[in-house]
DNA sequence: TCTGTTCTACGATGCTCATCGTACATGATG
DNA sequence: CATCATGTACGATGAGCATCGTAGAACAGA
């Protein structure tokens, strides 16, 4: 019962293996939605691991910042259409919706992803 | 002498024919910076009706905010790399950094411009 | 010089949101 | 059942910023 509460915008998805949390239509996706989430800085990290990592949850993606508002930027992630949740046990797992992405921007993430993060210092 | 009064990050640029606005050189334009700067509806909004007209100043651009504030906007866009503003008489027209975007993120601004715009909505 | 236009700087204001701590639900494990 | 780990919801807080009005500088034209 606690299922459809957890999101306010829609219902669980069912893929033939796995249970999804809900998300926006590929052609819901706004790309201002998608812009305003990749400005924060935070979620672009976390943006920039998934890519590298392919999928991550709230306690494996290294970002200083708690693990509540990690929860808070996935859902942000979420809502505006960037990322993906499937749920496995009790760990929920995110990932890039790449496909849609490129079908509905082509070339956007590409472009973002190749730029090169500005954190990368120097060192020795 | 307010000339280099005029931006506290650097002073004017001299073209064969034009004087610009003080601006980051292409290598310091950053990702998140530009992403931030395009996360405003308005300033999106701007950035697309500069991509429409090529050219635009304070005044010409139509978008549902006073004129100081789209002077903070093209402010912005200009510090963080996405526009060029050049002094002609007494305005200042500005233009999208194209050929500079393009080198340093390609196919970003493509990929954004293309994308539609959410304010369209089905008249009659 | 006077007038009108364009644009910016500045201060104020109000709202959005990133962040955190806490409490709680859920699932895994013993 | 008891315990622990994972994640979210919620409320509070503080900072950033979008917006505006006003004042003043710079330029064009008469």
């Amino acid at each position: 019962m606690c299922i459809d509460r957890d999101d306010r915008r829609g219902e669980m998805m069912r893929d033939s293996q796995d249970t999804w949390l809900p998300q926006p239509a590929p052609d819901e996706v706004e790309i201002g939605q998608i812009l305003q989430a990749l400005a924060d800085p935070v979620r672009l990290q976390i943006v920039r691991l998934l890519a590298a990592a392919g999928e991550g949850s709230c306690t494996s993606l290294d970002v200083p910042v708690k693990r509540s508002t990690v929860s808070h930027h996935l859902r942000t992630l979420r809502e505006s259409g960037v990322v993906a949740t499937r749920l496995v046990g009790n760990t929920r797992l995110s990932r890039l919706r790449t496909a849609e992405l490129e079908e509905q921007f082509p070339g956007l993430m590409t472009a973002i992803l190749a730029a090169t993060p500005r954190d990368r210092q120097p060192v020795g």
